[in-house]
DNA sequence: AACTGTAGCTAGACGCTGTAGACCTACAGT
DNA sequence: ACTGTAGGTCTACAGCGTCTAGCTACAGTT
């Protein structure tokens, strides 16, 4: 029955029934274009062609909005719970979580902030899918469910640096030619910062797809290392080798209730 | 005329002089308080005892007065660049951010959230001397410049990420008894979220002193089994050692520029 | 002694915000 | 015909950030 969702609701196109989907995304879209902070209720509204009234049939209050709104870019997040490469799998997820960062920049900041305000249990439940995927994933690979949580935390953990710093750096003003002025180091004391500055170019060049990887490799080696070989001190020396991985047989741990 | 207009609504001693330090203290007691977005130029000009309009004779304008308290956080932040024990002040420096985010949770979002939307050369400097601090700290140590910056990033970006984790975690009712109950857990589907369920006494036991410090061991020791010649550096497994750290011998590159 | 400059602060106003409350309309079920 | 309900609108209010103008107190100059 229904047409096909129309997506492009950016400039008053009127006459579309509003559901909380055309809602979330037109304020996504929004978001994108402009920021989170520029996102009124009003101009929300406005884009929607409709009075700003609506909104609160479909969103408590605006934090409820703005929750939604990081939900819907985290349902994108797609786990497999049953791929046997746990590693893999774990890798997939970051380069996914990290293709939506930079996809959704001006998003992250709700995407890392409003978790903060608002307990575990009661948070949309599209943003808790993962944990439980992973911890699917995990358990299923033959780890306790404390060490899967471990794991978890480590991994999502980075990820969330590894995106904030990402996105710190890039920022800048593309027009400049030179790395120093791109990055608006040039204002910078010299004596105080020499180091900073004589590493513009290095700055410049980040790459952060290479830096996501050499992360992980060593987060994972080490937590096969210190969590599933009990005795086994982490032998070093190579770093990425996605194919080899240690995995104990184990019965799949059945979902128990407590 | 007017003696000062009202009661002070803090402990804001009224005719003092509106010195910029005050301004930040203030408003970073104000944050601490109650949160970011409670804080208003009004409330805070109220807490002062003064008009609004004061404010703007120290801060350009409100983003601005964030960045200030984000400063006035991140300032306490210290590096000791000459240390030759890289890692053990790694180390430090990382227990000292998480001590500071926990002292200030409410602020955390000001610090990952600010240097998204500013490019680092126009940062306030206080930000950016750990960074700096850092950088000598390790170029001193004898990595290369780029190493350095890698370390850096790959410190920090799991710092951030911790905090982020464990503020999340924080957050709950601790007037409830069970750990279901506390966390909200309960109002999850059984059915969609078994394993997180289950976890709940694991979720509240988190203790994340020892996490940062699992996650530092795992990293350290990573970055130096694949930046530094193979030769081993300190064992990881045990990690409170503040004290005392091996050193290692470096030959490579010691850039000691000024 | 009057004049000017300036630093610190205040008063008022403007346009915008989130959202409460009343109200309207169209339709479904009885 | 009556009632309930879902969707939508209008008006209004308190609070927001910040612009402009102005006040006061004092320094230095003439």
């Amino acid at each position: 029955m229904n047409p096909p969702p129309s997506a492009p609701v950016d400039d008053a196109a009127v006459s579309n029934k509003v559901t909380r989907e055309v809602v979330l995304a037109t304020a996504l879209a929004l978001i994108d274009l402009e920021g989170v902070d520029r996102l009124s209720m009003r101009r929300l509204a406005a884009a929607l062609g409709r009075d700003p009234m609506i909104l609160y049939r479909h969103a408590a209050n605006k934090a409820a909005l703005l929750d939604g709104v990081a939900e819907t870019v985290l349902v994108q997040l797609k786990v497999d719970p049953t791929d046997p490469d746990w590693a893999g799998q774990l890798r997939m997820v970051a380069r996914d979580y990290r293709r939506l960062a930079l996809a959704h920049p001006n998003v992250v900041p709700l995407l890392v902030t409003r978790p903060l305000a608002t307990p575990l249990g009661l948070r949309p439940p599209g943003t808790l899918r993962p944990l439980e995927d992973v911890l699917k994933l995990l358990t299923d690979a033959g780890f306790s469910g404390p060490d899967a949580l471990h794991i978890y935390r480590a991994v999502f953990g980075f990820l969330y640096g590894h995106v904030l710093n990402e996105l710190q750096e890039l920022i800048e003003r593309p027009d400049e030619v030179s790395d120093l002025l791109r990055l608006g180091l040039h204002r910078l004391p010299i004596a105080e910062f020499p180091l900073l500055r004589s590493l513009a170019p290095t700055l410049a060049a980040y790459d952060g797809a290479a830096e996501l990887e050499r992360g992980l490799d060593i987060l994972l080696a080490g937590l096969t290392a210190t969590l599933t070989a009990p005795s086994a001190a982490h032998p070093p020396g190579h770093a990425a080798d996605p194919a080899k991985r240690p995995r104990r047989p184990q019965s799949p741990r059945r979902s128990d209730s407590r």
